[in-house]
DNA sequence: TGTACATCAGTGAACGCGCGTTCACTGATGTAC
DNA sequence: TGTACATCAGTGAACGCGCGTTCACTGATGTAC
């Protein structure tokens, strides 16, 4: 696996001090350890398939970890924000440039999409939850993790809010917590059985809750659902 | 742990056949794995464990299943439909028989109070859920369970739904996807960090969804937000 | 710049434990007469 | 009802494999002079 680097764009792939040699083992490992752990659980996960596949051997692990529980806190944590901002940026971005389009289409699509594209981050997660649930010590770590996810989609979902006239019907970090709660309740049984979750539903979930957020604003009344969203 | 029904109500414990005897090993066995699976994981709870806790010997297991993973199989369909009817008479009673009080609250309510009743169901579903993603032959088993409980609660979905004032604003299939989605998604959240998700945030949700699919009637007014429910 | 030594990231073989699986055995249940 | 034999659910010890962990070793990087 020498010379890995060598196929790069980079011009000039310097040589590494030590420090820097072993940051990328460990970024490395942990990468493969989230591949590997999705696709095998925790308890399945070997350290060797973990190691080889970052192109180490097994001792490689222990050189960069205490043992096998600590590389998975260190996944958790590693993951907890990982490209958290920059999704953040591509969603803001699907919702905000779509002009006049159905921001909640956009919302619904990004989700989506976005599950298609990384479909290891689902089962991913469902691990981390049920090791949370297992070891009330790692809990913090997860529920960090978790609100983290709520509070960086808060102001999106904010300005959906807004844009669809129900601003202020209720706490904006409530509705993302509703929302993304939804998204991931739908999407799990989408990975089971796609056709009990088609798109449309997915877009009229959202559009039920804003409404509904709408409907209980002071001075709701019919009509004006703003957005200039499609007919259902 | 001979004798171990001399202790219960029934006057007579008459002997058991062979097949009546073994009939209950399995079950038993189905038991104890549903709780182990739920503590350990699929991979983590070894057979030992399982048998003994159910108290029998290791070699019961393979005297009842072909192997570990048939077991888990077994425990999956099992799992299936398992009281599934009963708690949905249950779920029914506390919608319907609430009189006057917001069927909306009874609902969150139950769902709330089944999640602290039966802590290793949700780790269980989780569980399975992972298997399904992974064994896609498993895939059909988790779906057809997950499209019953749907099912299931479809028509007290409608039910709340009419005493809302919004029946027929969608199929109550998909509202009844979207609400156990909700719950379920809610549920999770609430397990890792209980103060992110406050009872009142799943009645909130819940009348969200509602007002919104009311709002979307073709003749929908504000006002009248029917089921006498408490103020917001 | 060059040399000698120290450090240490990663190697890979070895160890031992736990677990899934097997199997000869036991004793209770079932069957034939 | 009683007796002799067959069946078979469950026992518990044994086997072997895989995996987490350890450790002596290597060779590249870093440091002192």
């Amino acid at each position: 696996m020498a010379g890995r680097e060598a196929e790069g764009g980079e011009p000039r792939p310097r040589r590494l001090t030590r420090s820097e040699a072993k940051a990328r083992t460990r970024a490395r490992l942990l990468e493969s350890a989230a591949q590997v752990v999705a696709r095998r659980g925790f308890a399945g996960a070997s350290l060797e398939e973990i190691a080889e596949s970052a192109g180490y051997s097994t001792g490689a692990v222990y050189a960069n970890f205490e043992n096998k529980e600590q590389l998975f806190m260190e996944l958790v944590a590693a993951r907890r924000a990982r490209g958290l901002a920059r999704r953040v940026e591509l969603l803001r971005q699907a919702v905000e440039e779509g002009g006049d389009a159905d921001p909640l289409q956009a919302l619904a699509a990004f989700f989506v999409e976005a599950a298609g594209r990384e479909p290891e981050t689902a089962p991913l997660q469902a691990e981390f939850w049920l090791y949370a649930v297992r070891n009330p010590s790692a809990m913090q770590v997860i529920s960090a993790s978790l609100a983290e996810q709520v509070e960086a989609v808060e102001p999106i979902v904010g300005r959906v809010l807004e844009r669809a006239g129900a601003a202020g019907a209720a706490a904006t970090s409530d509705v993302a917590t509703v929302v993304l709660a939804l998204f991931q309740g739908l999407a799990r049984r989408r990975r089971i059985d796609p056709s009990s979750v088609p798109d449309a539903l997915m877009v009229h979930a959202l559009r039920w809750v804003v409404d509904g957020l709408r409907a209980g604003l002071p001075g709701a009344e019919a009509g004006d659902r703003g957005g200039g969203g499609m007919p259902r």
